[in-house]
DNA sequence: GAAATGATTGAT
DNA sequence: TCAATCATTTCC
C-alpha cells in the first residue's frame, strides 16, 4: 500500500477534507511503535478569506506552513494543553488546511485510548508540535490509502468551537462518518442560538 | 516586555 | 458551567 501521493492534497480544503474521511494515519514512533488511525472525522479551513482559518491572521511564523506546499502537517497547541493536527492543502500561497477531529483505532493504541476528538487523537497517536511541518510523506509521519467512504455514509454540519468567524461559523464544513463511534462529541447538543 | 486569548477537554 | 495552561499574537 503507498502513501498518499502529493497531489492528493493539491486541491481544495472541501475536496481534501471528504476524500481523507477513511484514510489511515500512521505515526512512526522514534522508538520504533507504529500507530494507525482511520480518519472518520475532519473540518476544511479554506483560505484567508475563512475568517475561522488561522490564516485569516495573515502569513505568521504560526501560519506560514499552511501558505506553503500542500502535503505537510501544520501542528498547533491549543488552550495551552492540547495539540491539534493538521493537513496542508491547495496550491502554494493559499492558506488553506483541513484539521483532523478524530480516528478510529486500527493499530497499536492502547486499549481504552480515546480518539474521538481533535486534542485526543493526537495524544493517543503521540503526534506534537516536534510535527509540525513535516511531510506527510515521511516514514514517522504519513497516510496510506484506506476503503473509500461510500457519499451516503458522509454528513457534514457547521464547524465546532468557531463561533468568533461571524457567518464563517456556519457554513457545513465539518465533515464525518455516519454510524462512527469514534467521532467527536457535539457540543452542539446543548443550547444554541436562539433565532 | 506585558497582556490577551484560543480548531479542547474533563471535572464539577 | 468552569478551570487548566502556554505558544502565539498583539499591544504598549
Amino acid at each position: 500500500m503507498s502513501v498518499l501521493p502529493s497531489s492528493f492534497y493539491a486541491r481544495p480544503a472541501l475536496v481534501v477534507a471528504r476524500e481523507l474521511l477513511g484514510t489511515l494515519l500512521v505515526v512512526q514512533a522514534s522508538d520504533g511503535a507504529r500507530r494507525v488511525g482511520r480518519i472518520v472525522e475532519t473540518e476544511a479551513y479554506i483560505g484567508e478569506h475563512d475568517l475561522a482559518c488561522h490564516a485569516a491572521k495573515g502569513l505568521t511564523p504560526r501560519t506560514e506552513v499552511m501558505f506553503g506546499p500542500p502535503g505537510k502537517a501544520y501542528m498547533y497547541l491549543i488552550y495551552g494543553m492540547h495539540h491539534c493536527f493538521n493537513v496542508v492543502t491547495d496550491a502554494p500561497g493559499v492558506g488553506a488546511a483541513v484539521l483532523v477531529r478524530a480516528v478510529e483505532p486500527v493499530e497499536g493504541l492502547d486499549a481504552g485510548a480515546r480518539t474521538d476528538g481533535p486534542g485526543k487523537l493526537c495524544k493517543a497517536m503521540g503526534l506534537t508540535l516536534a510535527h509540525n511541518r513535516v511531510d506527510l510523506a515521511s516514514p514517522g509521519l504519513h497516510l496510506l490509502p484506506g476503503v473509500p467512504v461510500e457519499e451516503g455514509r458522509v454528513e457534514k454540519g457547521p464547524r465546532i468551537g468557531v463561533e468568533y468567524a461571524g457567518a464563517w461559523a456556519d457554513e457545513p464544513f465539518r465533515l464525518w462518518v455516519r454510524d462512527s463511534q469514534h467521532v467527536s462529541k457535539r457540543p452542539g447538543t446543548r443550547r444554541r442560538n436562539r433565532a
